[in-house]
DNA sequence: GCGTTGGCTTGATCCATGTCAACCGGAACT
DNA sequence: AGTTCCGGTTGACATGGATCAAGCCAACGC
């Protein structure tokens, strides 16, 4: 299949560039902020994208590690094995998130990360660009400000896995997703998951019983509409007053 | 308030500077890697030296973000508050260890950073340190390697937090404290808690009895020695294989 | 020496969530 | 159209940890 990605332009004169450039998440994504003449030498060491099929891992725990990801497109999952076998999901991750940042403390990734739809990625190998922030201040200080709330984000798991009953988590939940497919430009109330119900029971510390039970109590409640994967959220400030409600 | 800081030993003929490097804790710390040219360019941005007493805030949630902070020695942990008076401690950090890289994602600090017991910081000031780091490879290289480092961890907590039982969760908890004790060159068998019953319960996601109820059961089992807050471990195996038992 | 205080331990009971099991419904394949 | 499979839903029951409550111990002040 040859490139689907629907530009919503005329190409006319100049050559597209596959590139953060001409990328609509840029302001999402590793680029904010930047001048045009150094989103151009962004561009330069961004060569590689790549497909990713549904259900296709991007990068296995162990493997080593030479490039984060930028997601051009797609849902992604990534996931922490014990030994024993439990596994717990550790984030998921849309269009303009990066992925691997994991694996530059040890040169190894952590986790594995898999995709949940046909998805497209962008390779960026990390030594070059740690070169490429010595020389552009603005990449380096988006970068650590990306590394820094991906460390925020954890806290807010770790709040909610440890202080949240099963409905507020999956509150939290939703709520957080609507917030992000807004911050793309789509529906804050109504989208499709692109998980199942144990792999966000996995995320939440839920089983997935717990999880299906949550979803159909918010729908009785007439908080929300859920068929399946896809989701209506009917009454948003219902699920927040769920979450800050009891001390 | 003049310089308190006690050096431990005679002054001679050089002037000791208060910096990385004359710190023992320098390859545990930021300095990790560096020359010894490249050391005393990082000497010179860590003017500031401060310490803080048992209880008191080194910085709080909301509070504006300019540095982050290495621990010279003592003990600290952060809690992340939310609205309703929950909160949940979001991990300890001890001598070596960097606080503060929260703040930088949003220019204000995201949790509350408390000492545990006297401690001293140096104090980094972030733009100077991006400054260094974009003409220092090595430190640029490092310092990303402890955020994702931080990462990682944060990862670990989650898992720990979504998939453990009670017992396994304080079983992991000790096992972690007595490796960063080890790395410190302390016994790693044998060590004083600095934090209560009910902070390590809120870090754990449990409740103070119930991480109470795991010490005397680890008591009884043979596999430590509590009392109080001084911890000895005496069958780490068994700690160990508390862990992987469940799958 | 004695009371007070804060942190810790232990017991009894409760309840949110896990576990086990049955069933449902849509999608893919034959 | 029928079969299989996978994910989801729902019910009945079990249980780990929370909650409530009492008491203990060590440090500290008077």
């Amino acid at each position: 299949m040859p490139n689907t990605i629907p530009l919503n332009q005329e190409i006319t004169l100049t050559v597209i560039k596959t590139a953060c450039s001409n990328c609509n998440l840029r302001e999402l994504c590793l680029p904010f902020g930047l001048s045009l003449e150094e989103l151009e030498r962004l561009d330069d060491l961004i060569s590689t994208r790549r497909r990713i099929k549904r259900g296709d891992h991007l990068y296995r725990a162990g493997e080593a590690f030479d490039s984060i990801y930028a997601i051009r497109s797609g849902f992604f999952k990534t996931d922490v094995l014990l030994e024993d076998g439990r596994d717990q999901v550790t984030g998921f991750q849309m269009a303009g998130e990066l992925l691997g940042l994991d694996g530059i403390s040890t040169e190894h990734h952590t986790c594995n990360a898999i995709a949940l739809e046909d998805s497209e990625i962008c390779a960026i190998p990390f030594n070059r660009l740690e070169s490429l922030s010595r020389e552009i201040h603005n990449l380096q200080h988006h970068f650590h400000k990306v590394m820094s709330r991906e460390i925020v984000r954890d806290h807010g798991v770790m709040m909610l896995l440890g202080t949240m009953r099963a409905e507020e988590r999956l509150a939290a939940f939703l709520l957080n997703l609507s917030q992000r497919f807004t911050a793309r430009g789509f529906s804050h109330a109504e989208f499709y998951l692109r998980m199942t119900r144990e792999e966000i029971g996995s995320y939440l510390g839920l089983k997935l019983e717990t999880v299906s039970r949550a979803f159909s109590k918010f729908q009785e409640e007439g908080y929300i509409a859920v068929q399946q994967k896809h989701i209506r959220i009917l009454n948003v400030n219902g699920l927040k007053a769920l979450m800050n409600h009891r001390a």
